[in-house]
DNA sequence: TAATTGAACGAATTCGTAATTATTCAGGCC
DNA sequence: GGCCTGAATAATTACGAATTCGTTCAATTA
């Protein structure tokens, strides 16, 4: 019906696209079949074929868009002019969070789609991990420029503040402990990392 | 076969756990029926109902005898004389992490019961966090005392750093990366929780 | 009396089978 | 020729009967 020989077949793609994520969002990924998002686009189920490689495809490229939106999220809460560094580490943290909180609001079947991640696609995570890796060294970076922080491996470091807030943003520990206040605890948890058990030095650039 | 008349009650309830916790050990929590365990302990599976209320009591009463392990490796850990506060945390953090990749290890269905407390006994992970609190707490405030550390609010901070190390701790996150070197990325984050972001005090004492 | 058993019953689980589903591909449509 | 359909296939899932399980309790033992 939306269909005319002038539509590109990138528009076909985002489509079908557009039709999982609203299914995988209502019904969870296993309970969505290809010939449910098939006619949600006035096509039949083999022709999808033409478009994705199979079903766990459609799932990674729908999680990838995910993905991206929260990256975007994160750029745009650490984009803000006029954050120091600090300021940016805490966005970084609560815009994580929040976003992810959101997305498990309103989206009941998130936790399948972290499944079927973590059985199907685990490449597609590592690959988050390492965006996630590439933003936080870019905010220590930025830091020690700016003589607010003081970093001997800035890799290593960015490693170890991805292990310190996974407690924010993986979905099945958020849920767990569903009535906290993460934004509180996220900010404690930023505190310490920046000032360290320690005690802040007397001279310190904030 | 072994009870004897002069066999106190408190024996017959351990040995039904000894006998419960092998069988939780190696077909897990749900596969394991109550005829097996007091097969395992030559009585009837009505008569456990005179030791435990029921197959959940049982449940509880392993994961509690789990936790208080790891409670005492933990206090053994940190008791070593002449470790500085800093070398407390990090023992922390390193005994807690070897209990749990170890018990993974030898103990192929402890996730298993790990969802059974999720599920059915959410208090005794509340308390066994109130535990670790505690724990954590006390090197705080020997840190603070010593010099070593410099912290307004124990117990806030305290929460912060098991925040940050629920990475470490946390079953299904130790599985889903096997091949992780835990240890040095533990040790990596005990340097960042203690010195910071913003590096060392020039005149700290360690 | 105190401890234990084994039958009994609702709830949960297993298991075999029927029905769906993902995927392929030989053809039809424009 | 490019795009699409609809039947065919192997694999997965859903469903219901049959079994097993957790739990209770009257009866038995010692």
């Amino acid at each position: 019906m939306s269909k005319t020989a002038s539509e590109p077949a990138g528009d076909i793609q985002a489509q079908i696209l557009d039709a999982a994520t609203e299914r995988f969002r209502h019904y969870g990924y296993r309970k969505t079949t290809m010939a449910e998002v098939a006619g949600d686009c006035s096509m039949s189920a083999g022709n999808l074929y033409r478009y994705f490689e199979s079903k766990s495809d459609i799932g990674a490229a729908v999680s990838i868009a995910w993905f991206e939106a929260l990256h975007q999220a994160v750029r745009a809460a650490i984009a803000q002019p006029g954050l120091s560094p600090r300021q940016k580490l805490e966005a970084y943290v609560l815009a994580v969070n929040r976003f992810t909180v959101e997305s498990l609001r309103n989206t009941p079947h998130i936790q399948e789609m972290v499944d079927f991640l973590c059985e199907e696609r685990r490449d597609l995570l590592e690959g988050h991990l390492d965006s996630c890796h590439e933003i936080v060294a870019g905010i220590l970076t930025e830091g020690v420029k700016r003589g607010a922080f003081d970093i001997a491996d800035i890799a290593t470091t960015a490693r170890a503040v991805l292990n310190a807030i996974v407690r924010f943003e993986y979905p099945p520990l958020l849920a767990l402990s569903g009535d906290t206040d993460f934004e509180a605890e996220a900010r404690d948890l930023v505190s310490l990392i920046v000032d360290g058990l320690r005690g802040q030095p007397a001279n310190a650039i904030s």
